[in-house]
RNA sequence: GGCCCCAUCGUCUAGUGGUUAGGACACCUCGCUUUCAAUGAGGUAACACGGGUUCGAUUCCCGUUGGGGCUACCA
């Protein structure tokens, strides 16, 4: 049998980090056992749809190099495209046929039933629920109403969902894959809503249909669905059919422990890719949240990771999205990458997005500049025997904004002393002298002149020309940028102290 | 409130019925460095608690506590 995973996202927007991580490995679990990787959209909730929210979840999930086999994908020139045979679209909204059929098939089996219940009386419902600490849920009102009635009723156009009538006893017993058994109580679950009154199905009758349809082996998804399973079971029950295997994934969480949203961060994978960060470090990263091959080397590739996949190694409890970490694992590639990768990655990132800059600086680069700046980095490296950050450094060529500048290590009164005088010193260097050894001993001859200390002299100087707090050193950045625009920025930042 | 899941340094985690409980990030100290970062060498730091089971539990079982998820005509 091939083993089918399946990375269902709905295009609300943006790719989830904590939706890479599920489709990572599902990606991973497939490759592993030679099986197929099927991307799915699941779109049935009109009110959250996004127009080239599927665009942009497809962006990301190449950036990170995770393709699907089957479904929706992209073709050589980013149009969405379809592969493969489930009969019919892989996108669930083109699919609402197929799931009116099935919610039919399990009302006249007297599995489902007609719900006219208006919102207004299942708030009421609730509310009162609530208030007096009851268990919340549907109370059964129209599950005895006489199915022929209710038949009627509909048909005469009157506005209904469909509800699944959980049985009322008995247990609901299953095997995660990652958490073993786990067993419901039957008569606390909910009828739950499987056909909305638009027409759409909710997820779990949808979910239910197209993995069986799709011949998905093993669902994987994060942990939040967990509670939800009973209910697709006994779906599985009434169609009967077999049901796939389950894993369901720790959550990825905010530093407060609580699920990761967007309230306390960034949680797009987009955001990550603007601020230059590499796709090895992101799935490297993300892959260790929550799974271990064992031991004590943290470096894997994409290829290693898929080959250690197991579900024995992903853990149980929830992991902290820690973005040090993410930072030291950019930090880790950066350092193994070769220069010419190195240049080539920084010109596609630079390339992919022309507003890459929009929240740092204005202004133009080229890409001389840019071979250039990486290069003196990598110069800088053998010199002092260092690595770089290259990609990070690049930011050093658009213009910041001036509002962005941090000053914490030096006084104003410092600052308001020092940089004049740097800048009416740099001024009398010419143009053709304009090279970081010139810049270097010129500035260093005036510190010692001076008496400053090299600190509070070459720790404003970098920040005026950087616009950031950790960079290049100031003479290679003044060299890259050149006499005018350093003088200029020097200006600039006199300024804003 | 109800149901479900979870529990090793601050964080990500390795690990075992008997270990000096290991690594990484972060942090601290020192060194290197004409500046920050980076880098080198050290260091602080964890088995939530209470009962069992056992010669012996961090490890197995139960409970408590704590955290999280779900509890929609959202996924």
């Amino acid at each position: 049998m091939t083993i089918r995973t399946r990375f269902a996202p709905s295009p609300t927007g943006y790719l989830h980090v904590g939706g890479l991580r599920t489709a990572l490995y599902a990606y991973c679990f497939a490759k592993k056992n030679e099986g197929k990787f099927v991307l799915r959209i699941e779109d049935t909730d009109r009110e959250r749809f996004v127009a080239d929210g599927t665009q942009n979840i497809l962006k990301s999930l190449y950036w990170a190099g995770l393709i699907p086999d089957e479904g929706v994908m992209f073709d050589n020139e980013e149009n969405i495209i379809q592969k493969g045979d489930c009969g019919g679209s892989y996108i669930q909204s083109e699919r609402s046929d197929i799931y009116r059929e099935h919610a039919d098939r399990l009302i006249e089996q007297g599995h489902a039933y007609h719900c006219f219940c208006a919102p207004e009386r299942l708030d009421e419902l609730r509310q009162f629920q609530q208030l007096n600490k009851l268990p919340t849920g549907y109370d059964g009102h129209c599950r005895e109403i006489n199915p022929i009635e209710a038949q009627k009723r509909a048909s005469d156009g009157e506005k209904h969902v469909i509800r699944m009538k959980m049985p009322k006893e008995g247990e609901t017993v299953f095997n995660d894959e990652i958490r073993g058994e786990v067993r419901f109580k039957n008569e606390l679950i909910d009828d739950q809503v499987i056909m909305k009154s638009d027409g759409f199905p909710t997820y779990h009758l949808a979910v239910v249909v197209d993995d069986h349809l799709m011949k998905i082996t093993h669902i994987i998804r994060g942990e939040e669905w967990l509670s939800s399973v009973p209910k697709h079971l006994q779906l599985y029950k009434y169609f009967g059919w077999e049901s796939p295997k389950m894993a369901h994934l720790p959550l990825l969480l905010n530093a407060d422990k609580s699920k990761l949203s967007k309230r306390q961060g960034d949680v797009a994978v987009e955001d990550y890719v603007k601020k230059g960060y590499l796709k090895e470090a992101i799935i490297n990263f993300i892959a260790f949240l929550g799974w271990n091959p064992g031991g004590e080397r943290e470096i894997y590739s994409l290829d290693e990771i898929i080959n250690e996949f197991n579900f024995d190694k992903v853990g149980k409890s929830g992991a902290i999205f820690n973005l040090q970490k993410l930072d030291w694992f950019n930090r880790e590639y950066l350092k193994k990458m070769d220069l010419a990768e190195l240049v080539q990655r920084a010109k596609e990132f630079l390339l992919a997005d022309p507003e890459i800059f929009s929240a740092i600086g204005e202004g133009q680069y080229e890409d001389k500049d840019l071979a250039r700046v990486i290069a003196l980095e990598r110069e800088r490296v053998t010199t002092f025997s260092e690595l770089p950050e290259a990609l990070k450094f690049v930011f050093v060529l658009p213009k910041y904004k001036s509002d962005l500048l941090i000053w914490k290590k030096s006084s104003v009164d410092e600052l308001q002393n020092i940089l004049p005088g740097l800048k009416d010193l740099l001024s009398t260097i010419s143009v053709q002298s304009w090279d970081r050894t010139i810049l270097e001993r010129t500035v260093g001859d005036w510190v010692k002149e001076k008496g400053y200390s090299v600190g509070s002299v070459l720790w404003p100087m970098r920040v005026a020309l950087s616009g950031q707090e950790n960079s290049p050193g100031p003479f290679e950045i003044a060299e890259v940028l050149g006499k005018e625009e350093s003088l200029n920025r020097i200006d600039l930042a006199i300024s804003n102290i």
